[in-house]
DNA sequence: AGCAAAGTTTACGTGCACGTAAATGTGACG
DNA sequence: CGTCACATTTACGTGCACGTAAACTTTGCT
């Protein structure tokens, strides 16, 4: 890490466990913009910072347009309110998306528990036939 | 719906809100079973069954692979000890995935709580410039 | 100066989950 | 018997998120 505090691509990758292309193609997609030192890629504490939000997204199975509106979220300083307003919406939208899967999960979660402890019956069922013989 | 308790493709395209591509493909990924009627499908209460599992495991992102050996679960009646051992593990495994996902889930919707408290408080200062002109 | 390591662009390849088009079959109805 | 809606198979196409290979420049070190 350079004393303006930015890291290499090779940094980075190691840091976040990504690959270059990876960096790369986040570029391409304007979802990062690390500055350049002649030709090599510079990341920034900015470019970190969004790298995580991006990797968070990606788990919840947001696609990378849409974590790329989110990411304006982070951007909102210098926007006019109607684009506040919108951004807004599309984060509330969102909000409700990740609640109502939460839920669906909370349940899905209980069933599989359940299946769980029928299997685990089942197996300690078999195992007292075994020491049985 | 005939009166063996059975759906035609469209019937369940409908009931579903699926496209025939897609219960044709999930047959070829052996995900479903429908019997035939001469050249036609036929699907049963147990493909209904299914096909609700499937998208229920879409919707928390789980790959056609990974729902087939979930499905795997729900057919573990005739299955060996052995086999019920290793079905059981998979399911574990993604049962501690998705209480891991619910937990981040959780923490992300408080931060898109805060953010959206944020851009309201900034929408409402808005509103009261807006107002005292 | 010279060489290897690491970076770059360009561009084709891959796996997944279907979409879409073409050609063909089938069955109920007037 | 015709035809018309709906079904089937076969196979190529698509969008996403990168992987991978080739050819090249730049940088760090001896």
């Amino acid at each position: 890490m350079t004393k303006e505090n930015t890291m290499t691509i090779r940094e980075m990758c190691d840091a976040y466990d990504v690959t270059p292309r990876t960096l790369r193609f986040y570029e391409a997609k304007e979802l990062l913009q690390p500055v350049r030192q002649g030709t090599k890629r510079l990341f920034t504490k900015r470019d970190r910072a969004r790298l995580k939000l991006i990797l968070r997204g990606k788990r919840f199975g947001f696609s990378l347009e849409e974590i790329r509106q989110l990411l304006a979220l982070y951007d909102l300083g210098d926007s006019q309110a109607t684009q506040i307003r919108k951004t807004r919406e599309i984060a509330a939208k969102h909000l409700n998306g990740m609640i109502a899967q939460r839920d669906e999960l909370t349940s899905a979660i209980e069933e599989l528990r359940d299946q769980l402890g029928w299997a685990d019956r089942i197996l300690a069922d078999m195992d007292q036939v075994e020491a049985a013989q």
